[in-house]
DNA sequence: CGAATTGTTGAAGTGCTTCAAATAACGTGG
DNA sequence: CCACGTTATTTGAAGCACTTCAACAATTCG
């Protein structure tokens, strides 16, 4: 787990918040520092200080919280590209973990708040991530007050296809039981509804930890987001 | 439901995201307009361009979301001093409606856009202001994954509480359904966990939409939100 | 190659939902 | 101000989706 003073620019790859689209890279490009981690490696605990911004450079990481008979909720997993650790309050509510071997670019707020002060884009910019941010758990509130777990686990294969390069096949750097905690569901449910989606024929499993997509429209269907509203066939699949 | 074009400050009573503890009140006093509605009064469709920001001045109202089959999420319900209306995208994901007799201020936001780009601590603000809401929305992520009925209803008067004048007593805006929608739950579910609060001395009833908090303790102890870490008595209670 | 970890599948249990009915609260017009 | 229709809430009983417990299979790694 090295930190490195050196500073890189965010992977050009897969960017999941148009950061790079404006002109700001530059900037960002000799501010942060870059942390390399592996398999469970801590960026923050529940209760560190705010005091930085953090984007994804490559890997996986989540957030997550514990509640102390041991219940865990993962309130969104990072991949790419995205920004995160940034809080109103003055410590974490969630913790960051890494969850396979990924880097990872920090940002000492004051820097940025002082780039912003003299910078009104940059400022928006900042704004802007935090409401994508704000977005993403809106959409998971819903997903996980009110879908089955059938489409809570085909809502969650979207995302991880929406985010890949490929989208007929996705690599899951998380476990079973990262999923179950993500979606609200124990890791026995998230295997069964695998095998049920797999059975369906939208999906087929070549490895454990790998998804490859047979049929987009039918697991579009399941998630409840049918790609045409005028045949909404397969809404009855995530009930029957 | 009249739309007046008389700007007015926002009522300095009951304020949720400390916004007039900085100086911007001047600035907000003479940017929007004010929104009379009542209960059901929609302030603006999923759909609807996200081009302006909005605060409520008094009464209450929600951020919502329905399926296509009829389930419906409300994302958040708003408080006097809350500010929303916010989001990344060109459309709103979530429509918002008053819950009561509700007063609103609206804020176009290129308006906003202007005065940040000239005022670094405004923009500053804006930005501070969608953090909260996204820590809000983080802890609702975690009520709805892995809390229990009794401990989401627990949890959900424990925020109203926080918010009331009057620790003790609190009149909700909200019916049965709408807390539902709220927590993910049947109305006839966060019927029974009321009457088990009941049961149980935390709260009395004495009108439908009225709550008085007989033992916060043991409430906040039944929410998961134990005021003092080493005395979980009562966590048992909300498996029992 | 064998031990440990992770994933899958089955069977029984339970917490919440669904369906249904009764009660209470509300609003409206007489 | 009260009677009445309407709507919201409460409570009961049955059903079901997901969990829990348990065993087995597959994969990983020393």
């Amino acid at each position: 787990m090295s930190t490195q003073t050196i500073a890189m620019h965010p992977s050009s790859g897969a960017v999941c918040l148009n950061a790079d689209a404006a002109g700001d890279a530059d900037i960002l490009r000799s501010l942060g520092t870059i942390q390399s981690l592996s398999r469970n490696g801590r960026i923050y605990a529940e209760g560190d200080e705010t005091d930085a911004w953090y984007r994804i450079v490559s890997g996986t990481a989540c957030l997550y919280r514990i509640m102390p008979d041991g219940r865990r909720q993962i309130g969104v997993f990072l991949l790419p590209g995205d920004f995160f650790g940034f809080e109103a309050g003055p410590t974490h509510r969630f913790a960051a973990e890494a969850l396979g071997d990924t880097k990872v670019v920090r940002y000492p707020r004051n820097r940025l708040e002082r780039i912003a002060d003299k910078d009104p884009d940059f400022g928006r910019r900042l704004r802007d991530i935090a409401c994508q941010r704000l977005d993403a758990a809106h959409d998971q509130l819903l997903l996980l007050g009110r879908k089955t777990a059938l489409e809570k686990v085909a809502s969650f294969l979207m995302e991880m296809i929406r985010h890949a390069p490929d989208s007929a096949f996705v690599h899951l750097d998380m476990s079973r039981g990262d999923i179950g905690d993500y979606l609200g569901l124990t890791l026995e449910t998230v295997s069964r509804m695998f095998s049920q989606m797999k059975h369906l024929g939208a999906i087929a499993l070549p490895a454990a930890n790998a998804v490859r997509v047979l049929d987009h429209e039918m697991l579009a269907s399941i998630a409840g987001e049918a790609v045409d509203e005028s045949t909404p066939v397969l809404r009855a699949v995530g009930r029957a």
